[in-house]
DNA sequence: ATATTATATGAACATAAATTCAAAATTTAG
DNA sequence: CTAAATTTTGAATTTATGTTCATATAATAT
């Protein structure tokens, strides 16, 4: 039994070592660009081992993404949860994703360009299973909304876009980090990110102006 | 002379066909579910006489986006210069880019997924040539902020990175539209983004108490 | 009307790479 | 130590489709 235990470790060593590799040539040479002969090499297997642990090459590439996409989505639920205050939440959640993105850069880069190896007939299933857990992040970001609402910190407005908007900007400022030879890091933006969201870009002092002239 | 006119018109339209055809399928099946053969078909020419208007299968892709984004952004390039207030510009701005979306929704839901049949070796010309396009609708943006900081209508913080904000906002809402079946129109959502990208999510009250108790 | 040029056609070709599978190597059990 | 079971291997097979090109068709000029 203890020896069974063994076996699935050693399994499961194997397997990731396979994931890695793939995750390498995936991240310097796009899906289509990569082949089965080249991960084989990269892993040190043979083709065929390959086939071992994944029913084939979509089946290789997704299972990729989906883990490190929970490695994401789980990493961000944690934070998040220690802290009690909602511009606390906001705050660790804009930075854990920019922290995570920064140091996957090259998965990441490729994940934005090749979103869509998702070849809509082939896998369905997967491309369903990647929505729905996008959607269920959402689900926890809105959740973090309804909480600043509750404690005063946000304005009453419908959840759901508010954490659409603060998706919205952070995606906005990695793709532009990442299609840019940027210099400085990413995670120095959360206080641009965290203020452009929150206090928004209109002057104050000209609405406030307004308000009187009404 | 006027004879060669004619032919030119008429090898135009026979390229519009093609290349609506592709369109179709593309936006319906992806880029390596589509064949040769199908946009043969579909656009009602022989395989042989696409590669008379098309270098190859990529070009033909290719090409489609790229005369889309240019519809698009021509658009709002000449929407925005109607207008002086840059308020007005800026709603003109959202209301021209999500109408668009609406109006294109299939192109773009694939254009969303298989942004991406980009590989990075084969056509690193394209790729290029599609940042450079979204860059300088990006200064386009920025042009617009920093007419809105001139009137003292946004504060003066980095204009570029306003732009990404609200790209980011309206890509955001554009994406849940696509992704999810909605009922609502896209456009309808211009109010509430202009919103959120001009006022914020912060509670005003609680910020003025918090500044008072400073 | 005829010749010349331009364009369209689609069967045949080329090739690339995913997948398979019989044989070899390794591990486990008796 | 031997046999059975499991796992690995990679050459050969299969499949799919992008592209070519000799031929047919049409357009234009003389």
């Amino acid at each position: 039994m203890q020896q069974m235990s063994r076996k699935k470790r050693e399994y499961q060593a194997r397997r990731s070592e396979i994931l890695g590799a793939a995750e390498r040539l995936f991240a310097s040479k796009g899906f289509h660009n990569t082949t089965m002969a080249e991960i084989a090499q990269e892993s040190e297997f043979a083709i065929g081992t390959l086939y071992q642990f994944f029913k084939n090459k979509e089946d290789l590439y997704y299972t990729m993404v989906i883990e490190k996409l929970d490695l994401l989505y789980s990493g961000i639920g944690n934070k998040v949860h220690r802290f009690k205050d909602s511009l606390k939440k906001i705050e660790s959640l804009i930075k854990t994703q920019l922290s995570f993105f920064q140091d996957n850069r090259d998965f990441f880069a490729i994940f934005i360009k090749e979103r869509g190896s998702l070849e809509a007939t082939v896998n369905e299933d997967f491309g369903e299973a990647l929505r729905q857990k996008y959607l269920s992040f959402i689900d926890l970001v809105t959740q973090v909304m309804l909480t600043g609402i509750e404690q005063s910190n946000l304005k009453d407005l419908d959840a759901r876009e508010m954490a659409w908007a603060l998706l919205g900007i952070i995606n906005s400022f990695v793709f532009q980090w990442i299609i840019n030879p940027q210099k400085v890091s990413l995670v120095s933006k959360s206080v641009v990110i965290m203020d452009l969201f929150l206090r928004g870009t209109g002057d104050v002092i000209k609405e406030a102006q307004r308000d009187k002239g009404t």
